[in-house]
DNA sequence: TTGAAATTGATAAACTGTCTCAAAATGATA
DNA sequence: TATCATTTTGAGACAGTTTATCAATTTCAA
């Protein structure tokens, strides 16, 4: 299990070089944790992770959660009160439609959209690498 | 200045009306404000406010702009770790390409691409009032 | 193997937003 | 306009989420 996720791990470690960062047990356990999820808040994870790893701490699963999104593994969305740590390459990106009202996220992906978001960004000499496109609205139920 | 916005404050009256709410200055008094905002925090009306009116308490800034997004006249989007109020009644939304290296922002706006939100949004039954677009990326300048 | 540097776990602290409650303001009614 | 039930306010306490602190531990280059 612990070597399914070359890839990313590949992408951890060559973060990890580049900022003069260590890979620990805690930052292996917690990528593959993490990649097993399509989109998990740090308090979920601490408590998923706490029946096999009683000791790991809540802070460093947010410290290393934001450290998978400076390495571009993770995007960060905060919701609510509280921040769901989106798998970035578990699927291919998806965009998010919530209801403002029940808070119930739909998850969307648009070719033409993203299509267009490439067309844009080339227009102004930019070189895109992640985005983030939410819709925020009422459900068919909510707008009744 | 206080007769300006007279069709959002008849919105609000009707809203206070059906709930059996009362208007107070201090309802007027933020309305006023944050119908000058495009968008903003409640801690930043709250300072902003000081300056004419020291005693008004940051409980009553957040009451009372949740009592706004009730209203329809406000939206709260979730912001980083803060909340940020949309003024509805401003439409000239603008999205966001954001060079990852040096944090330059460039504003932009795109027919096609809104009027397909419209379209992912339909055919999911949900009714958009806001959205975010951001591209994260390279400018040309931190290309090379 | 060693040792400088990074990381961890535990918890304190910070931050944002809501709740409490006595005092004040509102507005329907007389 | 005075009355008064009801709502609102201000101030601070409080709760939930995330970050900072720091001594002890772990990593990894030499």
């Amino acid at each position: 299990m612990a070597n399914k996720h070359v890839k990313e791990m590949q992408v951890l470690k060559e973060h990890l070089g580049k900022h003069q960062l260590k890979l620990t047990r805690q930052r292996e356990l917690i990528l593959n944790a993490f990649l097993r999820q399509e989109h998990i808040t740090a308090e979920a994870m601490y408590h998923q992770l706490a029946k096999s790893d009683p000791h790991l701490g809540l802070a460093t699963i947010y410290r290393t959660l934001n450290l998978f999104c400076d390495a571009g593994l993770a995007q960060a969305r905060h919701f609510g009160s509280q921040t769901k740590y989106d798998n970035v390459s578990h699927k291919g990106h998806h965009d998010h439609l919530i209801c403002t009202s029940c808070d119930q996220i739909v998850e969307f992906e648009n070719e033409e959209i993203e299509r267009l978001q490439e067309e844009v960004a080339a227009r102004n000499g930019f070189t895109i690498k992640t985005h983030r496109l939410e819709l925020y609205g009422l459900c068919s139920r909510c707008r009744h």
